[in-house]
DNA sequence: CGGTATCATGTTACCGGTATCAATTGCGAC
DNA sequence: GTCGCAATTGATACCGGTAACATGATACCG
C-alpha cells in the first residue's frame, strides 16, 4: 500500500522543513522564488496533491459555501448557481450543493448535513424554513442569505424579488387587454412556496382590479413542470375555453399549456391566453413565444456573489435586503 | 467570541470523555442506551454541531463523492444526479458537484480542485480528458467511473451508452420512412465530444444505408440549447427546405429547430422531419412530439450507485464496463 | 565596524475528532 | 467469595496542514 505523498514527503526531498513548502505553495512570497520552483517542480515530480482537508480543519474555514436550491433541473437556478460558481470561484471558495426538491424537512436534514462541513456561509433558496432549519442557523456566526424571495422575517441576508408583486404586471396587463376570466395553474398547495405567493399574488391583483375570481388548475404536487402542465389542461379538456387567459406559476408548466391547448385545436392567444413565469428559454423559443416575468437569475447570483465579498472584508454589518426586480416580457400568447 | 461547542465541551457537561461521547453519537452499541440518550440530549441543549472536517481528517474518509458534470442546467443529467445524490445519500455520501461547461481545460482544473478534498471516488461525465487530467487520476487508488459514454480506452469504469451507435436506429427510421437529404444540428467542432460522437454516429449510419453525405448546419459552441437550434434554422432560412430531416444533437436543439420551421410556415412532419436525442421532456410535450432517443439518464444513475457498493464492499476487482444502451422514441415530428 | 532592519527558513503546538489499546465495572457461575 | 467474561468507559496518540513565534543570514546604515 503506497501511502500518499504529504508535505512532509516533498520537504524531505527538497531539503528543507514542511513550513517552507507550505508557504511555497501557497505564493507565499517571504519564500524566495528559487525554493518557491524547486519545491514546485519536487512537489509535480511527487506527485504532490494538496490536502484541502487538512488546511480546512487547521485553520478552520473550510472554503465551502453551502447552497440550497429546490431543484437543480431548472434552468434559473442552474444560470444563479453558475453566476455562484463563478464569483465564488474567484474568491477560492468552492459550493457544496444541496438540493431540497421543494420540501422543508428535506431542506433541514440538509442544512444539518451541510453545517457540518464548516462551510463559510450558507445561502438558501427561499424564505421558508422550519423552525429546527432557524434554530440551527441562528446562533452561528455563519453569514446566511436567502435568495429568490424577500421574506417577511429574514434570517439574515435576502437577495430576491417579491414572487407576490410580480404577478400584478400580468394581471395588469391581461385585464387590459381585455382578460377577465383568469385560471390560475399551479401545483397544489403545499410544499412550494414561491409557488403559492405567485398565487396569491394573482388573486390579490385579480381582485384589486375588480375582476372575477381566479380560477385554480391544480397541476399536482411540486415541483410541476412541462408534463404537469399539459396533463392539468387535458384533465380540463375543452372546457378549458371557458378562460380567457391561463396564468401559469412557471414558464414550463405554461410550455405545457401552450401545447395542450393547441393540440384541442384552441388558438392561442386568440381563444385563449396564455402567461409564465421566470423567462426560461422555452418562453422565448416556443411558438408562439409565451408572455413571461424576467427575474434576472443571473443577477440573483451576482448580487449574492457581491454580498458575499462585503461580508468577508467586514464592509457589512447589517442584514441586507437587495430586491433585484422583475419585469413583464410580452410575447405573443397574450 | 463564543469559540464553537465541541465534543470536549459535551464531554465536560455529561462527566464523561470525549471518547464515549464520540461513541454514543455514532450511534455505537458499546454505550449504554442510557448514556447515549443523555449524551444525545446534552449535546442538543449545548447546540452541538458535529464537525465532519475534523472526522474526515482523522478518519481520511472525506465522506464525499465528487462528480463532474458538463452542465447541471441539463434536465438529464439533473436526473442522473439526483439519482445519485440519493442512492449515495443512503451509503452516507455527500456530491461534491463541479460543472466544466463542456471545456475540458476546466475539467482538468476542476478535477484538481476536487481532488484536494480526498473524495472516495470520482465520477465523471464523459470519457474524454486531458493528459493531465489522466495523469491527475491514476495511481492513487481512487475509484473512476466514467458515465455517459462508453470510452475506448477508459480511466477506470464505465456507466453509459455509445452516443455514436445511439444514432443508428433514427438513420433506420427516418430512411425507412424515405427520409434521405439528412442534416445534422448541433454544436460546432470542438469542445462537445458526446455531440461529435452523435454527429459522426449519423454521418457514418448514413453512409451505410447509401444516403447521401450529410449536411451539417452549425449551431455555435457549446453548449447547445433551443435558442441556438431556432437561431441556426433562422440563418439557414427557407433554404433549409432543401432536406428532408433534421437530425439534431438534442432535444432542445430539436424543439429549437422544430419552433422556426413552424414559424416559418413549414410543416413537421410534411415538409421536413425532425429528431432530437435525451428523451427531454419538452420533446414529450411540444406539438407535435419530437422523435427522439431514450437514454435512460436515471438508470445510468442508479447504475452508478450500484457499482459504488460494489468497489467499497471490495466486491469488484476489474474495471466494468455497463452499457445501459438507448432506445428510439417515436414520435410525431418524423 | 557595530547595530539594526529585512529576508528566508525553522520549531512548536494545535485544530476536533477517532483508532487502538487499556482499565474498570457488573454480573452470573461455581 | 472468587473467578471469568462481557459490557462500558477512559487515555493516548495521531491524521496533515499552518499560525505564531523564533532563529539565522544578509544587507544596509551612520
Amino acid at each position: 500500500m503506497s501511502t500518499r505523498v504529504t508535505m512532509r514527503d516533498v520537504a524531505e526531498a527538497v531539503g528543507m522543513s514542511p513550513m517552507t513548502v507550505s508557504r511555497a505553495l501557497r505564493e507565499d512570497r517571504t519564500v524566495s522564488a528559487k525554493t518557491r520552483a524547486r519545491v514546485r517542480q519536487i512537489a509535480d515530480e511527487l506527485g504532490y496533491v494538496y490536502d484541502s482537508t487538512a488546511q480546512a480543519f487547521r485553520t478552520q474555514k473550510s472554503g465551502f459555501v453551502a447552497v440550497t436550491l429546490p431543484s437543480i433541473n431548472n434552468a434559473n437556478f442552474a444560470e444563479t448557481f453558475r453566476a455562484l460558481t463563478n464569483g465564488l470561484g474567484e474568491m477560492s471558495l468552492q459550493l457544496l450543493l444541496g438540493s431540497t426538491n421543494y420540501r422543508v424537512a428535506r431542506e433541514e436534514e440538509l442544512v444539518r448535513q451541510l453545517l457540518t462541513r464548516n462551510p463559510e456561509a450558507l445561502i438558501l433558496t427561499g424564505g421558508h424554513h422550519t423552525d429546527a432549519t432557524r434554530s440551527l442557523i441562528q446562533g452561528r456566526g455563519l453569514p446566511v442569505i436567502e435568495m429568490w424571495d424577500l421574506p417577511a422575517d429574514p434570517l439574515g441576508h435576502v437577495v430576491g424579488f417579491s414572487n407576490g408583486d410580480a404577478m400584478a404586471p400580468i394581471v395588469d396587463h391581461l385585464a387590459r387587454t381585455g382578460r377577465r376570466k383568469l385560471a390560475f395553474v399551479g401545483a397544489s398547495e403545499g410544499a412550494d412556496m414561491r409557488g403559492a405567493a405567485r398565487r396569491a399574488g394573482v388573486v390579490a391583483a385579480a381582485r384589486a382590479r375588480g375582476l372575477p375570481e381566479v380560477a385554480m388548475i391544480d397541476a399536482g404536487p411540486a415541483p410541476v413542470s412541462m408534463r404537469h402542465g399539459a396533463a392539468a389542461i387535458e384533465a380540463v379538456g375543452r372546457d378549458v375555453a371557458r378562460y380567457d387567459a391561463l396564468v401559469c406559476v412557471s414558464d414550463p408548466v405554461a410550455f405545457g399549456c401552450l401545447s395542450a391547448v393547441q393540440r384541442m385545436g384552441l388558438r392561442v392567444p386568440g381563444d385563449l391566453a396564455i402567461t409564465g413565469f421566470g423567462h426560461f428559454e422555452v418562453a422565448k423559443v416556443s411558438h408562439p413565444r409565451i408572455t413571461t416575468v424576467n427575474v434576472q437569475a443571473e443577477d440573483i447570483g451576482r448580487q449574492v456573489v457581491t454580498l458575499l465579498q462585503g461580508i468577508f472584508d467586514g464592509e457589512v454589518d447589517t442584514a441586507m435586503r437587495v430586491d433585484v426586480g422583475s419585469e413583464l416580457v410580452v410575447g405573443e400568447t397574450s
